[in-house]
DNA sequence: TATAAATAGGATAAAATTATCCGAATTAAA
DNA sequence: TTTAATTCGGATAATTTTATCCTATTTATA
């Protein structure tokens, strides 16, 4: 469904929300430990959250990843697929076709179109802060 | 979402299925052709599609891919899917936990769960007739 | 100001997926 | 029985994704 690196980019971000609600830094070693990670390639994830302005990082000595609290609840799951897988797995066609609407459908388009629509409601109405709290209360996990 | 292999398989099922309506055998080449895939990729996949039994393959000369008239209506889309990604679309954890039920889930779990169920109900409840028969009557498309 | 701790980012490697090629085996028809 | 058309299947290549490594840059603190 997601690649690795978005599964990665969820679960970080997920981790990263916590701490920041006590303002604390993590490094993408406690990230990668936590959500059961390689750790480098998590820390390439990072990157292009911080590019697509998902995530603060604070470079130097003493530094780290945080989230501003103020956005945490403002982050939707959509914006950390989108940064990066893109938008294909809600917008694009289910058997690849390059045109594929209403007017020159795949032969799956129709059955699709609830699966999709839901998947897009979900992404875009799911804020960090609603899974960050799960975690906190225990009522779901990062890794296992 | 599928893999391209399996959106290949798809495809080529759906238009095996409309020429085996008319006891036509079809070939790899006329296949990819049809379906705008690479020819050898898609006799691999043929041939997975053979070994689960979804397709027949008539060897030798005069020779080619059918599906028998009376399955077209029992195969689903699920079965295509299972042969060649597996299950995980559907019975996967979204974020990639090895474990992830309602006991021990992973943060997406709960949001995710009428997404997956009704993509698993979807698939195991489209035919592959239905699909032939919107292709046949031209009310979808298998390429462009 | 020197040092140490951190992120940034380029280079590279490993693994998985996608794709191609070719010879072997099969089989209908001439 | 020979031939030609066809699937089967192993080997290989190309591409993408996943993962690692190393150096440069940044920056707080001693």
């Amino acid at each position: 469904m997601f690649s690795k690196a978005c599964e990665y980019g969820i679960k970080a971000s997920i981790f990263i929300a916590i701490n920041s609600y006590e303002s604390k830094l993590v490094s993408p070693k406690e990230i990668a430990k936590e959500i059961d990670s390689p750790q480098a390639f998590t820390a390439k994830i990072l990157q292009a959250l911080v590019k697509h302005d998902i995530v603060n990082s604070i470079k130097g000595a003493y530094g780290g990843f945080e989230i501003d609290k103020n956005k945490i609840a403002k982050v939707k799951l959509a914006q950390i697929v989108n940064a990066i897988d893109g938008d294909a797995i809600y917008n694009g066609c289910g058997l690849g076709l390059h045109k594929c609407d209403e007017a020159h459908p795949c032969p799956v388009h129709d059955k699709f179109k609830s699966v999709r629509e839901e998947l897009k409601f979900m992404l875009e109405n799911t804020s960090l802060e609603e899974l960050a709290l799960n975690i906190k209360s225990g009522a779901s996990f990062l890794k296992v």
